[in-house]
DNA sequence: ACCTGAACACCGTTCAAGT
DNA sequence: ACCTGAACACCGTTCAAGT
């Protein structure tokens, strides 16, 4: 009983001096963009302290919102997930794109593309690491091709395949590159990015500072040699 | 009161018809390998329900054991997985002296390693997963060469790193590739396969089955024909 | 040396209300 | 329409014992 006691104290002492600055915040998203804030709390908790940091609870504590006031806008913890996700492509897209804006050679233009890729990991890591992470990715329909449940993550993906594809065809019908058996060049290219990006973010490869984008550049003019 | 009583029969409910069985599976472990036990649950755990699921308790439960029993063996949970990706590494350095065993050309013992990645990714996804998961790789002093709390999966990481290391040394000796600013080409060749082997497993890329050996074959030969 | 039991401080999610 | 409170069934981890 006595322990039942001091455990109650102990759970209710800490918020209850924070009410104040609660009901201010609470102010802020009444009537505003919770599911946005959510989102962004979501980032910024990934960025600060790792994936596993970030809790529904932690989010709404952050924002001075009840735990359960997250529920009116996402089904459930995968689906808040899945928003930044979708926020992280709709970025990466974005930045793919101002890159290649203004070049016209479809090899300049991939080339582009790739410093884009992983220069968005590199200034976006919970971005990049909750857009392929396991959950969105793993269900057995939620390939290339086939949508389902995070539909919307699929569209994605497949229009930022698509912007690489229409260049790799460009320069397949100017003859800048050969066509050739086995994977798509895409996927080659995506495959090497991915893996630098992933790489580098795991601190398992270690760019000297300022050079990443030479790195790249060197790495997808190799492949493109292989291709010609 | 009511409540109360309900739930903790509740709670006991499940587990109770059990015990017997529970008995008879402690009793392999009494004086058995737990640590290891609990290493092959955890993999058992990933790959069948994925990284999520893997919970101490459920391993613990699967054994039979009191999921107290695992901090007698392991620090946390933190070190459990370390330990599976000890497993994991280990079998991919295997792996790929098995795969380069009888070939002489730097080139065919490179592209021989490149298969053995990815295939070992393909062959065994919960453990590429552990192996790469943001926990053991992202701490500041955990890099390629600086060792840390997870020093033995990081020495192992340096071991596989430097097997290929030495087949691009030989290579540049014979003067089969080329030197060249840039990346370390088993940076490149990394990158290429780590990419690849992700987005397989999270299936953002289809292969045709059966293929992937040929994918790796192409895209390994495209960035060789790059460096020379 | 190895394992167990009870307890603590967390989670995500459900149900039922509050305004 | 939007948010809250209490409760449930989980976690990882600590403390204190049991054999």
């Amino acid at each position: 009983m006595a322990r039942a006691a001091t455990r109650t104290v102990r759970r209710v002492a800490r918020p209850a001096p924070r009410k104040p600055v609660r009901r201010a915040r609470r102010a802020t998203y009444h009537h505003g963009d919770l599911a946005r804030a959510l989102v962004d709390a979501a980032v910024a908790i990934i960025d600060e302290r790792g994936a596993e940091a970030f809790t529904l609870r932690e989010a709404a504590r952050r924002l001075g919102v009840n735990h359960r006031a997250a529920y009116r806008h996402f089904a459930d913890k995968d689906a808040l997930l899945a928003a930044v996700a979708e926020q992280g492509f709709r970025g990466l897209i974005d930045a793919t794109r101002a890159q290649a804006a203004g070049l016209t050679e479809p090899a300049a233009r991939l080339a582009a593309a790739a410093r884009a890729y992983v220069a968005f990991a590199a200034e976006h890591p919970a971005h990049f690491r909750v857009m392929f992470a396991p959950r969105h990715n793993e269900g057995a329909t939620r390939t290339l091709s086939g949508a389902a449940p995070f539909a919307t993550v699929d569209a994605l993906v497949a229009e930022a395949y698509a912007l690489l594809e229409a260049e790799v065809r460009a320069g397949m019908a100017s003859g800048a590159f050969a066509a050739d058996a086995g994977p798509h060049p895409v996927i080659a290219l995506w495959s090497a990015m991915h893996g630098l990006a992933s790489l580098v973010l795991m601190k398992r490869v270690d760019v000297p500072p300022g050079r990443l984008g030479t790195w790249v550049d060197r790495i997808f003019e190799r492949s493109l040699r292989g291709l010609r």
